[in-house]
DNA sequence: TATGAATGAGAGTTCATTCAT
DNA sequence: TATGAATGAACTCTCATTCAT
């Protein structure tokens, strides 16, 4: 990229106009596929109507994205990137302590969930037993967040001087988290539609997880 | 049926003998499509394929099921009612208490998962998004197992005179219960295979919810 | 069937009653085919369907009749018969001239249209283009109707000292009578509902139908 | 369309070169598909021996047609359009009066049968009695022809200042024209193979249908 | 880059007919 | 006679992917 622009400084504009649309276009043709996605589910999106959706040909769907297999990993991509970053901001504004914990999960709930829905309904719906290659980037997708989890968790520890009782116990209470947010959210999010008390509902799940995380410490102390 | 028999001893018989053989074929025919949709995953799995696993035609699968939904269906259902037994049967055994808590816990992981990994697969992968009527039955399964946990949550409330914090409390713990149940299993039987230390796996995660369900009480005195 | 009665005369009754049995459960069957290809129509209606109908299993529908065309083939015989009795008895009432011309046609229309609607579904819309044996049978039922309509044509002819024009002219005309029959019913029992009117507009059919019939006489003498 | 010709010429050649052979891809298939229908039937007549017999994938005759039925509709419309054109040429090329009335009949039988067996086969076997959508284009079809009669029949009227017996003498004259023509069509086209003496039988059937429609002018004047 | 017509394998489903009981 | 489970070929339709232009 650097190279060309040394090259040409007129054709280097045009490059950048081109770059540009580029990845427009790219943002475009994912956003198309999100809201298809999660409306009408990944089966019933053809790749004709994700192309229409873009205003943009068939032929253009394939230049960008490998199949349709690869769009949905993208979308997974990106919003794993989404979560991670909400999580992981809530968490360090607060220092590496339970009102952290407590913010990341509030952060899901009022901020996640309810900016993304779309995202949520890719990640713990349209990705799930889809294929092969889907499950393995789903399954990568969610050792990262745990892994997130695990490592916040061992810093509070480390933190507050406690251990956990068991070898597994700090993974397990990470997936454990992992599964409260999911099932929380599809419930409220998908099923009822709880959106205007999310807020509360969001408050007991992570009240809950509190609970939960405490009573794995070797010592039982309380936030 | 009575009146059948007393008229001739063997056409009740061959009449018997019929229902057996067609309840055998039904349940040849679930146990095949269970198995292939298990490991193959539902869309992969072609109505061909599960008449040539059951050693019976495309038109009998079709005899017995109304469609490839149907099939998928009835295995939800059946898987619920086994994990409603699992969970019910454990709690009621130790009373309405924490430790009939545990004990449905403990239960799930180390028998229900252990012995149904297949029936755990479809109701926690393969039948996730697929079309509306799947998730229709979906939600009404999860509602009924929420619904069993959160009576089994007041009834322990009752037993030791506390109450819940809030109006959504119970319920967003028995979905948070779920949600730990499904995540972990997911986990450590789909993703890694844990099956060995599933006891050790299964004690942190009961002890977790143990720990958050104390949380919610208004009176927190732990087990 | 007459040695049958010889051989033993209690057997004979019970044969008898067998007889009797049969050809119910042949009618029942057969009525309930008509009905069946008469709202349904003839690919939509199942062998089950009608086994069920008629309160019979599918084998004995079998047993009773060669297979699915069979059913419509005895039902177009059955039909042909009717409508030839119909015809001809309304004929023959007022001799062989012009005004038994007029009866037959006041008797399709009054009589069987009203009296046998699914039975001109069966001739006029469901046995049309289903396959080359029913077709065959179609055009040979047609032919006695439009042949009977000719002999009538020449009675008619010789009794009023009149020829026809051409050679096919008779049979043109047969074959003319015989579309009118047909479209007028099709148009107005089976596309608008007009059964309320129908004496109306079969009066008039049969006008124009003396019409065109006086046209073709080589001396044109009405009636 | 003009401004992209000023740009290019050559896109604009390539465009219309592929908008002709989407055309005449879209006449390839019709024409096999009436052909088919026609010869084999409608419903012997697969998907897949019409794509063969058009030299195309399955694929693209579901490209260029919603569905099966869809097919036959658009040949159902075609042939509606070309009837109604020979029979409407011929009428007003003689003036609203029964010699035009006459044409019109010739018309049917000497051009339009002889030159359109296949699509005689299509209105008049092929698209009886399908389904329910068929049926209601052929009604509206056939509305519109006996429409087109009638619209003549009461034009004639005027002009030789008669008027017809009842209230629904127009409608049934129409109705039985429509029913003449279909059958007589059908007699000597499918039935028999009287092809060389059409001219013959046509006159027959036109000078029956002058005869029908001047009885029931009120005033039974006429040729 | 960009198009969109073309492919064709593969899916789910139906149903006339048979035959062991 | 009577049953109705069993067969399996045949059908319509979909859609991810490719490629000539």
């Amino acid at each position: 990229m650097p190279a060309k622009n040394l090259k040409n400084e007129k054709l280097s504009s045009s490059a950048l106009r081109r770059q540009r649309e580029r990845e427009h276009r790219y943002q475009t043709i994912l956003a198309a596929a999100e809201k298809l996605f999660a409306t009408e589910g990944y089966h019933k999106s053809s790749m004709e109507q994700i192309a229409d959706a873009s205003e943009v040909s068939v032929g253009m769907v394939y230049f960008y994205f490998k199949n349709k297999e690869d769009l949905i990993i993208q979308l997974m991509d990106e919003m794993g990137y989404a979560l991670r970053s909400t999580l992981g901001t809530a968490f360090k504004k607060y220092g590496a302590n339970m009102e952290g914990f407590k913010q990341a999960g509030y952060a899901f709930f009022e901020d996640f969930c309810v900016n993304y829905p779309e995202k949520c309904a890719i990640i713990f719906r349209e990705s799930v037993g889809k294929s092969p290659g889907m499950e393995q980037h789903r399954k990568a997708l969610f050792e990262k967040c745990t892994g997130d989890v695990r490592k916040a968790l061992t810093a509070v520890c480390e933190n507050q001087g406690v251990t956990f009782k068991g070898k597994y116990s700090a993974e397990v209470i990470a997936v454990s988290i992992m599964g409260i947010y999911e099932r929380v959210a599809y419930q409220y999010l998908f099923w009822q539609d709880a959106s205007h008390d999310i807020k509360l509902i969001g408050r007991d799940a992570v009240d809950f997880i509190i609970g939960g995380v405490n009573n794995l410490f070797n010592d039982s102390s309380c936030t």
